[in-house]
DNA sequence: GTGAAAGCGCTAACAC
DNA sequence: GTGTTAGCGCTTTCAC
């Protein structure tokens, strides 16, 4: 059982060399049929194993892709990867997942190991914190494909798969002011985060479409984490005049807000309507339930995984692409005044 | 650009030999100082990079290892991962993560996939589904070494790492009795996952330290999803007499019959107190927080990474451990009626 | 339809 | 302190 059995052991019991193995177990055509079906067979009996590592070195390619996330244990990231690897395990591939947690430094040294790993593809989605990106710059000095998601920037020609983030920001408002909002708040964050810049261009165009003023002093800017929320529930808590509606570009700063306006008394959403950002897991536990635009993470994950593939397959003269999936707005309890909510606490 | 440099490339320009070039970029100290400088200093210039699957086919280990848990997109989970990484990362390993789904043919492929892939040591948690462990012995027939986490069967004789969950069961009890619950009521998961049994033993023992019944049309058993939750808080309602307590094996349950016995007007943690399981992120953000069980996550995957490194250090005449961690009960609002609660909801 | 031989890039035992 | 050599397990070109 110690020793692992090769294509040599297999070629030696059968009397065959190991290119004859090879090529059977690759089922190439050049073999017969009869010499195949006997390798497979032996190959099983011998518990046969192929050496990924033996042939990634003769391939020059890993078949290992990485994907780097600020974190895994958010429901929007984690879902991304499941999309990714439901494409990419069919095509032999293993995928590597590294966690910047938002921070540059940690962002440089997970490429430096995806590279170091061999991996054939590298999908990143930027720090929070990453204003320089010489980093991103090694990876194509290497000649290894990156595709970029959900946060990008537009000076790299490369692969990208993003979200319209302008409509779900557009979206989000709009339907805040046909709840009858007039004076609406937007949590955004670091303005260097494109994301979030495209969010609050939404946010604002929608005010103007519908002649609502855009006032510097209803944004607020942030890290966009539970506890900005509650900083940023607590400063609104004591204006003089309360706004009627909130759209936070992120779930986790709407519930910190939310928490924070609830223990003041305020109603949610009669006094204050509000709308997140992301769709996370926790938004149907809370109460009330927290309107939010999904992201469709596990669709962006299926396009990252084919991009590469297609990718792959062409290898000179590839040209980047950029494809832009639409958002959904998913209205809850946090937002639903006009009619009596419908949906009701089970519903997804 | 194109061609990536190799230890032989370095060697030429410096016209000395690939296998100087080797031993000076490993420090080794048969080389000189002067030519180990002059070697990293040319590797630099020529953005030398490792190949490390060259590496691994003459080493015979590929420095990954393979993690596989039912999702990535729960707080558990999530931070063991990071856990292992923050160590195994410093040792040159890399980290491949599969998802089971907590379903038993995804585990099989997993399982596969892993061993295609020559990892170094898999760790793993067992899906809910696994009754039959027969790939698991696979892992052992490929003298790959294996490490059992959180869930895990006795069985095997295999390092395992796992917190003491007849604890964890026995302090939410004995807190909820402690608090003046006279009839709790238990949620618990498959019987054929341990971690279950062991929470309902604690459950059990709790309540006959304190000299009360355990009755078993007061434990319900489900797989602790959120619907399930839901699904038992509604059947709590029809109850002629409603118990005073819960205990949930799983924080997504407890928040499902929270949200059934809130619609009915029920208080919280006034006239039924509940505990959790697992201190998922969600649960300090919910309304009530969510009193829980925390299972030292990150703690653990440091125990699981160190358990790996020694077992590579020490290869012949390893004896398997089993390590347990000792679980947090932590007191929030569903669960605290004596005292006005000191906890806000900032805290953790 | 099968075999022989070379080589992917690295390491390490053995020389000196 | 450095060079020589062989080989990890696989694939593939070139033979026949």
């Amino acid at each position: 059982m110690n020793k692992k059995t090769t294509i040599h052991d297999i070629a030696k019991k059968l009397d065959i060399t190991a290119s004859t193995v090879s090529r059977a177990l690759q089922d190439n055509p050049r073999i017969s049929d009869s010499t195949k079906k006997l390798v497979v067979k032996t190959a099983r009996q011998m518990n046969y194993q192929p050496n990924s590592i033996a042939a990634a070195l003769r391939n020059g390619k890993s078949n290992l892709v990485g994907v780097m996330i600020p974190t895994v244990d958010r429901n929007f990231f984690g879902s991304i990867v499941r999309g990714i690897e439901e494409i990419l395990n069919d095509s032999d591939y293993n995928v590597i997942i590294c966690q910047s947690e938002d921070s540059h430094e940690k962002e440089k040294t997970n490429i430096k190991t995806l590279l170091k790993a061999q991996v054939d593809g590298i999908f990143a989605s930027y720090a929070k914190e990453t204003v320089d990106f010489r980093h991103y710059e090694e990876i194509l000095n290497h000649n290894v494909p990156l595709i970029l998601f959900d946060r990008m920037q537009n000076h790299f020609d490369v692969d990208a798969v993003v979200i319209d983030d302008y409509k779900g920001g557009f979206d989000a408002t709009e339907h805040l002011i046909e709840q009858g909002c007039r004076n609406i708040v937007h949590l955004t964050g670091p303005d260097n985060v494109s994301i979030y810049k495209d969010r609050k261009r939404g946010y604002e165009d929608a005010l103007r479409k519908h002649g609502f003023p855009v006032l510097q002093e209803n944004i607020y800017q942030s890290d966009l984490k539970l506890e900005a929320g509650i900083r940023i529930g607590e400063k609104l808590n004591k204006l003089s005049k309360l706004p009627d509606g909130i759209f936070s570009s992120s779930d986790y700063a709407a519930i910190g807000a939310i928490q924070v306006l609830k223990k003041s008394g305020i109603k949610i959403p009669q006094d204050i309507a509000v709308v997140g950002f992301s769709n996370e897991s926790f938004t149907n536990l809370v109460d009330p339930s927290l309107s939010t635009i999904d992201q469709k993470s596990k669709k962006m994950g299926h396009f990252i995984a084919n991009t590469f593939l297609e990718r792959m397959n062409k290898k000179e003269s590839y040209t980047p692409s950029r494809k832009v999936l639409t958002p959904e707005l998913i209205v809850r309890n946090s937002s639903l005044r006009k009619e009596h909510s419908k949906q009701n606490f089970i519903k997804n």
